[in-house]
RNA sequence: GCGCCCGUAGCUCAAUUGGCUAGAGCGUCGGGCUUCGAACCCGAAGGUUGCAGGUUCGAGCCCUGCCGGGCGCACCA
């Protein structure tokens, strides 16, 4: 039997440690990287198998060393700390990952033993109110990834976006358009459609602001008045609230005890606590004294804020003709109104055609494409159904309610309510209803959604509707959920803040990487310095993206994501960039060996040195990174593989010895079987970088 | 108040899912270009893994209780 990929190599292993141990089959056993480099490339760890033969783990990596120790495939072996490590001969390690790479291809790294399944991956969810922004960066970049690397593994995939092109957020833009821009378009103007949407979102916001200061400055200031003197009590109670938890902080904080649980006490501390409530609330009447200036403003503040909100919230409801008009938008779109329909169904063309040309900038895709709009009846069969099946029940005011079980098992179940009382539809009717017409479509076997960790509950919750409905279903159902991302300005957030939109942000972050290019390239044309600027700040921005496991929360520095020192998407273009400039001198040069079967049985590989050995074992790792993505929902075990890839690649590559003469010449090796060796060497890491940089969805560069 | 997540080197993060001596990047200090791209590389210092218990042959990882932070707990999306 051949060695035909790393793989293989694993399992011989296992298998003859098993043999050693008089065992049919390598159950319970399973390899993990050598402790280091010196001591070998692979090692078994007998430590749970010793448990259950009830044995010592070193005499069992004895017994399987001393058994290694006459078998050529081995160079290496060694029992130590209950390991049994080895490093395999280099002409079988070579000949097996080289082997691999050239007969995968553009598959390398998918999981040859594994049951190919049908998987969904959803992710970006746009909105048609406004351009991306940079929150929907780090979803679709994540989400894209997560897909190339499902597929990669051996799965079939179909990738989904779902576009919410409906609702109030929607009618605001289309209002503020026929009122205050009426006959704008992207023609006229020269906007991306989705830039000239959001502006008018924006508008709208500011010309409510606008209407609702010079009604309170008329008639509102005497309502806010009136509402502070018929509120006092409240506003006032709600303003003592606030100071009496921050004196009790800054107690806290100093170190006052202050968490008597009543439960827990004993019945002896009782005058204990009676005493101490006595001397905080007379330590508080005292802070209260001498903050006195302080608890004015606070109450005043407080009792200002509280006051504008409600009355801005009245405001909205019965005095402004703004959001009369926007909800006048809305009732008339669920009416099927022709004169909405036709404008709302003309803004949402402009930015999807705006959005799309992000997606291109991108280099995203999508198989399918959900709307809202549409999957939201949907969404409301489907609750029909759990009704009519009995999942379901319907509340005394007409809602329908689905009952989920407490978040404790002491807790009394939830409801959720899956259509309102008037019938319309709520967020999960949608996803229900989506959710349940991809099933049927497409019979997937696994669906992955990419949102956001705020999310977590509502998927949760739509999971377990869902298995009650189809069971079994709910738990092929996960959430990638991962964390926000924040500019060193203060926090980005989908529906509060700043926004800080897609587009600007990344001709930002390019711009800069062409003025890298500019100061070392000056001689370049103008659109050749555009071009690799682009490349390579796309690659800054989608590897700072995804070189965190998903649910830390991404401080995107601009400067450290560029940065050729470091762990960067910039510095893995630059390692491959530096290794296609040395193929392209042996190309030139007439002594490059060629990627394929009889190029490298060519080739001698017991001339790899330590360096390169460790290379082609790195190269080796990738399916595993690819699989544990998939194990994890996080696509930066690919990152991370590609990152250790180039750092070896150049650590090699400059290795001097103590004359300072270079170590790995390659073109310049006077030796033509080392020079064969290692060209084809830098072939599989070329290949390999290029594979895993393509799966995290980040275009590489010939020359920087 | 309840639920979920997080707390690891000065900073930002890993740790093969309970295993060998807890590793990287940035920053700091020191070193390396007459030869394939120095847009790089090498070395050093830096740790009571938030605290206190527990389970285990073995705990950064599992359990309990605290402390600190984030998110969530709508007939919003």
């Amino acid at each position: 039997m051949s060695i035909e990929n790393f793989r293989m190599l694993e399992l011989e292993f296992l298998n003859t440690a098993a043999r050693a141990l008089g065992r049919n089959d390598p159950a319970g056993l399973k390899t993990s990287d050598a402790q280091n480099a010196d001591v070998g490339d692979l090692a078994i760890g007998f430590h749970s198998l010793a448990k259950e033969l009830k044995s010592d783990p070193q005499l069992l990596a004895v017994k399987v060393a001393s058994a290694l120790a006459g078998d050529g495939s081995y160079v290496a072996v060694k029992a130590e700390n209950g390991y049994c490590n080895v490093r395999f001969a280099r002409p079988l390690l070579f000949a097996a990952v080289a082997g691999e790479v050239a007969r995968e291809g553009a598959a390398f790294g998918r999981d040859p033993a594994l049951k190919p399944e049908k998987w969904l991956v959803e992710y970006s969810g746009p909105n048609t109110n406004k351009p991306l922004h940079i929150g929907h960066l780090r979803n679709t970049i994540l989400g894209f990834a997560m897909s190339n690397v499902v597929r990669a593994h051996g799965h079939e995939l179909t990738r989904y976006n779902i576009v919410n092109d409906r609702g109030i957020h929607i009618c605001k833009s289309m209002v503020a358009w026929s009122r205050f821009a009426p006959g704008s378009s992207p023609e006229s103007t020269g906007e991306k459609g989705d830039h000239l949407v959001g502006r008018l979102y924006s508008l709208f916001a500011k010309k409510a602001t606008e209407e609702f200061e010079q009604w309170a400055a008329g008639l509102g200031a005497t309502e806010i008045d009136a509402y502070r003197a018929t509120n006092r009590a409240s506003i006032e109670a709600g303003a003592d609230l606030t100071l009496r938890k921050r004196f009790l902080q800054e107690q806290e904080k100093a170190g006052r005890k202050l968490d008597w649980k009543p439960a827990k006490m004993k019945p002896q501390q009782y005058p204990e606590k009676m005493a101490a409530d006595a001397a905080l609330e007379s330590d508080y009447a005292v802070w209260l004294a001498t903050h006195g200036e302080d608890v004015t403003q606070a109450r005043r503040g407080e009792g200002l804020k509280r006051a504008q909100a409600a009355v801005a919230r009245r405001f909205e409801a019965e005095v402004s003709q703004l959001h009369a008009e926007t909800r006048d938008y809305l009732r008339r779109w669920e009416a099927n109104d022709p004169e909405i329909r036709a404008l709302w169904r003309r803004m949402n063309d402009w930015v999807l055609a705006g959005i799309e040309k992000t997606y291109q900038r991108l280099g995203v895709a999508f198989d399918f494409v959900d709307y809202e709009s549409e999957v939201y009846l949907q969404g409301k069969e489907i609750v029909g159904e759990l009704l009519a099946k009995g999942h379901a029940r319907k509340n005394s005011d007409g809602a329908v309610i689905f009952e989920l079980p407490g978040k404790t098992p002491a807790d009394p179940p939830q409801e959720k309510v899956l259509l309102r009382s008037d019938g319309t539809s709520v967020y999960i009717t949608q996803d229900l209803g989506s959710l349940m017409r991809r099933y049927q479509r497409h019979a997937f076997d696994e669906v992955v959604y990419v949102v956001g960790s705020e999310q977590e509950l509502h998927f949760e919750q739509l999971f377990a509707v869902i298995e009650r409905v189809v069971p079994g279903l709910g738990a092929r159902c996960h959430h990638l959920s991962y964390g926000m991302v924040e500019l060193p300005h203060g926090k980005m957030k989908s529906r509060e803040g700043e926004i800080i939109e897609a587009d600007g942000f990344l001709d930002t972050v390019e711009e800069a990487a062409a003025a890298q290019v500019r100061s070392r390239n000056a001689e370049l044309p103008a659109e050749e310095i555009a071009r690799r600027g682009g490349r390579i700040g796309l690659a800054a921005v989608k590897f700072h993206l995804l070189k965190f496991s998903k649910r830390s929360t991404v401080k995107f520095d601009v400067d450290e994501a560029l940065d050729m020192n470091g762990r960067t998407g910039p510095y893995c273009l630059y390692a491959l960039a530096r290794l296609r400039s040395i193929l392209r001198k042996a190309e030139a040069t007439g002594s490059a060996a060629r990627l394929d079967g009889a190029g490298n049985a060519a080739v001698d590989a017991s001339r790899l040195t330590p360096a390169e050995a460790g290379i082609v074992l790195t190269i080796a790792k990738l399916p595993t990174a690819i699989a544990a993505s998939v194990r994890d929902l996080d696509p930066y075990h690919v990152a991370d593989y590609v990152y250790r890839l180039a750092k070896e690649l150049n650590s090699w590559y400059t290795a001097v010895d103590a004359e300072g003469k270079t170590l790995h010449p390659v073109v310049n090796c006077q030796d033509p079987a080392t020079r064969a060796l290692r060209l084809s060497l830098l072939r599989l890491v070329e290949a390999s970088l290029e594979r895993g940089l393509t799966l995290l969805g980040i275009a590489t560069l010939h020359e920087m």
